[in-house]
DNA sequence: CGGAATCCTCTTCGATACTG
DNA sequence: CAGTATCGAAGAGGATTCCG
């Protein structure tokens, strides 16, 4: 029962007494694209376990970082939705993802992969310059992933499901949007290959290889909080 | 033997599958205040175990994240010292930080204490307003640990140690400093209860109360990242 | 004495099977 | 579909011993 903890009188102490056993941190990574039910949590936490998952469930409403709500009709069914408390995690999971694209390098092989967390480390590392001045919404199918990207002056925000009205719809599949996020493919050859399709305004397709393209704009740029 | 990762191409994951172990992120908190001996930390981490502390330290140089270094003549001793790629954590621990001082709440019974520790809250939660035009380094005695922060035009940086020459020297033992920063003492009341003695300039110690006085200046204060 | 390997007990994790 | 129950395996915590 009684969970473990560090016994410091300490910030960052209390903060880790919450998020720092295994898996927590994810399951918010998981939520900051929106709520989610305990089955598409699984989906999105390969090798979790189901007993685990209840306990961080259990354990992280009781912290208040996320809430367990009924979805309004017509959907209805149970979902887990972060508190703000929760979604005040997020400057310290991009934090995380700022440091780990850094050593991210090829995909191993067998290692699991969710097309929006490129999108989310996207977010982290993109640069306040990058998509200035855009304000548009793109939504993704990859394989049987659908998600949007809101970008609006400089900020992307990464969210499951469909978008409501995408200036730009794309549809391709996980290996090729791999390929496109990394870099070792352009998005000009990946249609004409056959691989994406996209639907809308063509300038807008510009724009989204833009800003997605290149997986690191610009690598230890500013932390924001100057470290010596 | 087989480190134990997610199994995820994720830039969230891969940071959590080098630091989301047990007292992994504690001991970059350590070692953020200036390189430490083995003991040290062990102080400093009170309940790890000197086992676990020594394998953690061994994956942390493996990983890139410290490096273990022989301090100059005269001191030669044998040091743990956070690499480049270390430093680059202190924004994900400022950001744990942030996020941990809103449930610190009073200091549980038992619960161990080292004056750094909040120091490097402050340095958290504080706003840019706060200590701007400061340009000024302040020494801390309390109880046995010596330690200085150099506060420079709205920054602080905690480290262990005297400084080099300090503007003002505070010497009081821990529990004062703990009611000195929580904002239930004046600096001025314990100064005149015994409890603090300072040396220096005498406005220094108005800034010095100013800046490290109450706990959180300003609570939910930018995140810098715009959360939603 | 600082630093680290060894042993042992206890907790947590992971996978599967099972139930409302 | 959403979770609980179970059990072997891995990891943590504490003390002690070893190396320099």
């Amino acid at each position: 029962m009684s969970r473990r903890t560090y016994g410091q009188y300490c910030a960052m102490a209390r903060a880790l007494d919450v998020l720092g056993e295994r898996w927590t941190l994810l399951i918010v990574r998981e939520l900051l694209t929106g709520p989610k039910r305990f089955k598409d949590l699984l989906e999105g936490l390969p090798g979790i376990g189901t007993n685990l998952l209840a306990a961080r469930l259990k354990d992280l409403e009781g912290e208040g970082v996320l809430r367990r709500t009924t979805l309004p009709p017509p959907a209805g069914s149970a979902v887990y939705q972060l508190t703000e408390r929760g979604r005040d995690l997020e400057p310290v999971l991009m934090g995380l993802a700022r440091w780990g694209v850094d050593q991210l390098g090829e995909p191993h092989t067998g290692e699991a992969f969710r097309p929006v967390w490129a999108v989310q480390a996207m977010k982290a590392t993109m640069g306040p310059e990058a998509a200035r001045w855009v304000r548009e919404t793109y939504e993704f199918h990859v394989g049987e992933d659908v998600f949007h990207v809101r970008v609006d002056d400089g900020v992307s925000e990464p969210e499951y499901g469909p978008a409501f009205e995408p200036d730009l719809v794309l549809r391709t599949d996980g290996d090729t949007f791999l390929s496109l996020v990394s870099g070792r493919l352009e998005a000009t050859d990946a249609i004409e290959a056959g691989k994406l399709r996209v639907e809308g305004d063509p300038e807008a397709l510009a724009r989204v290889s833009d800003i997605f393209g290149p997986p690191v704009g610009a690598r230890r740029s500013g932390t924001g909080l100057g470290a010596s």
